[in-house]
DNA sequence: ATTAAAACCTAATGACCCTAGGATAAGCCT
DNA sequence: AGGCTTATCCTAGGGTCATTAGGTTTTAAT
């Protein structure tokens, strides 16, 4: 009888897989099993358990999301760059749903594993680079940084869950959100002191 | 013996209180059931099963929400109604963070219970009058509408998952943000031909 | 008091997570 | 090539959980 041929990364990849099939909350140990044609108890060898299976599909989807939005964003800047980041964040979590909600269990991962993993570190570096066209000042900058993040994430986090339902066009709003980004970007409110009303 | 006096909503609650404690993957039929000193089995009359409990503690949570901001909100308008809403909106979400996290999943919720619910739709109807002071003329209200709740949600979302670890307080962002949404809803950039750079 | 409708329980099935210990394939060394 | 080592994969089994079916008891209405 020939080997499976396990290893860590396969079993991640194809509990990633079936996460974009069927949601992340129905990838459990037997299933990800059944699919490599092996029995669940083979599968402790390469992966702690359930939480750690989670855990690297949520490394694994920020290292691909990542290199995507490297990808995208290399040789531009402004709002060219801007558009390029945000529509290849969306276009990740639009092809890999599962992966993407992954990425936002606060799971506490195995810390020698996110060492190797630099994908979510990076994605803020990448974000920190993305917005130097607008030559904002620390700390503005990093408010800036968080704002933007907090945005795309949260846009694609409630069109997901269906909060946009039936009205205007998600996609229509979506790039109206990027034009209203890019203002705001270039015209950042100066420190304190905001006028009431 | 005497009886317990479970009700859907009584399930619900103990679900509720369950979550925010313990986190919302946790809350199980049998957790539940144990803590109001009840069989598991018991449970089946009042709701219909573990989805049906995650749904309906989902619609509790975006009610009590929706009343909290709207009550924060109250004869309040312009930077002053916008602060209001955000900070209740993510004082909610500090308070019950597993009635939180109910409401972002996508689950397809009874419609008869839906319903009588009017939470989530009211919710996004707040968000409307709290803009009306901002002066937008459709469609362009229902963008401001969606980049608001996506970058408070997108915030508040990824606070929770650990993403602004270390560095700034997430507080100070938080202020500064809200400054800018504030900044970017006075001026909203006119329709299309975004000058690109 | 009788009866009807619930609430609640016992019992049982099947899925799943995980551990322990045994068998076996793969490579390594001589 | 043959034996040793190691890691892979399996069999077995215990524990928790979700869910259904059917019985029993409390509650309240007639």
């Amino acid at each position: 009888m020939a080997r499976a041929g396990l290893t860590a990364d396969r079993v991640t990849l194809t509990g990633a897989e079936l996460a974009d099939e069927v949601g992340l909350e129905h990838v459990t140990m037997s299933a990800v099993a059944r699919r490599l044609g092996v029995k669940d108890a083979s599968l402790y060898v390469h992966v702690r358990g359930l939480e750690d299976l989670r855990g690297r599909i949520a490394l694994l989807a920020a290292d691909e999301k990542t290199i995507r939005i490297a990808e995208a964003t290399a040789g531009r800047a402004g709002k060219d760059a801007l558009v390029a980041f945000a529509d290849s964040w969306r276009a990740y979590a639009h092809a890999h749903p599962g992966r993407y909600t992954a990425t936002q269990i606060p799971t506490q991962i195995d810390p020698e594993l996110a060492a190797r993993a630099a994908g979510p570190r990076r994605a803020v570096e990448l974000t920190y680079s993305m917005l130097r066209a607008y030559e904002l000042a620390e700390p503005d900058l990093t408010d800036a940084v968080r704002l933007v993040r907090s945005t795309l994430h949260g846009f694609v986090s409630l069109e997901a869950a269906g909060g946009f339902a039936h009205a205007r066009p998600a996609e229509a709003s979506w790039a109206r959100c990027l034009d209203a980004l890019h203002a705001l970007l270039e015209r950042w409110p100066a420190s304190r002191e905001g006028d009431p009303s």
